[in-house]
DNA sequence: ACCTGAACACCGTTCAAGT
DNA sequence: ACCTGAACACCGTTCAAGT
């Protein structure tokens, strides 16, 4: 993790990681079969110290809110290797997890239909996820700094920080996307397609 | 290209491009300083193609669709690269490029205030390229195919190609997201934080 | 049984020497 | 001026030989 958090998951290499643990590179294959099964055991070691707390009698987009920053929180304590786990393991989250088991329950309060939940959750994760890894690869202050067509307008960004305020905003979005969605077709209509 | 759409960005090499272009790997040095910058600059000739149609007077809404799905489908004429793109080049999305004057257009056809713009266009970028990355590294299917708490419910997971219709699913929560904000806070007020 | 040196098949890149 | 062979400093992984 060390190494990881310092130099990026790509500066991670058997040999580094032999020399760190003052051992042969050799011998870390007696206890892992290759570098992917060792970068997979790391991000599910990060990812199983996620934590949220369950508010269970507060409404569903409050909760979904909380379970959103402390998935963020999460992320940016490791920031490449979440970046990493984000785009080159796609069964990083699992059914197990608190977090997938709590986004269930909060999408069950909400009142999401059971037909619609794959797609209803998998919209949530990928938006989640989407929004967090343009924030920790730089994408999101990016865009944030790029105007319309007026490019010599004040500085060359705003202050700072703007990339909190995005996230918020993606999901605040999300939230009231959802809950026009439910509120209007609640016998599970495939509304305008 | 032809290496890269095959077999993935990470099996691009500088010597076995060489063999392909029947050249000496150390020629290609000549050509570009670097692989990073073959790498950008395959992107940009790939983001270069993107292309979609203006519909002035059509709704923001149909507008904002029209040019997620066209981007969609570019995406998906260059999976591999593309998903690279996202991940490793903040920069992907340049101010000049067609994709993001006519995201400007649209916005600001929707009515979004200029102080909103950085944040609301952002959010926008994140979410498009953040579900379809999720898409294109299969991230999305396996979502779709997480069932709550029961995983024992009829087959494995739904006939297929569900990950079109999550794509859908997010475009039309943000803009009806996105719809209620302009709606009621059209001065421009930080609504909610 | 456990460990490991040497080796294999690769990388990106430099640089001096060729034409 | 342009090209390129050899070399450098790395990789992940195998495998036979050591203890």
């Amino acid at each position: 993790m060390r190494l990881i958090d310092t130099d990026g998951v790509e500066a991670l290499t058997m040999r580094k990681l032999a020399t760190v643990l003052d051992a042969n590179p050799m011998s870390l294959y007696h206890h892992v079969p290759n570098k992917d099964a060792l970068l997979r055991g790391v991000a599910r070691m990060v990812g199983a110290q996620f934590r949220t707390v369950t508010l269970e009698d507060a409404p569903w987009q409050e909760r979904l809110r909380l379970l959103a920053t402390d998935f963020r929180t999460l992320a940016h304590r490791h920031p490449k290797l979440m970046a990493y786990s984000f785009t080159h393991q796609a069964d990083f989250i699992q059914p197990e997890d608190p977090f997938w088991v709590s986004l269930a329950a909060i999408l069950d309060a909400a009142g999401v239909p059971h037909s619609e939940f794959p797609q209803i959750a998998a919209l949530v994760c990928a938006v989640i996820t989407g929004v967090l890894s343009a924030e920790l690869n730089g994408a999101l202050r990016q865009w944030s700094s790029l105007n319309p067509s007026t490019p010599d307008e004040g500085g060359l960004a705003r202050p700072g920080h703007d990339e909190v305020e995005v996230f918020r905003l993606a999901l605040d979005t999300i939230i009231t996307g959802l809950e026009s969605r439910l509120a209007d077709g609640d016998g599970s209509l495939d509304a305008g397609l």
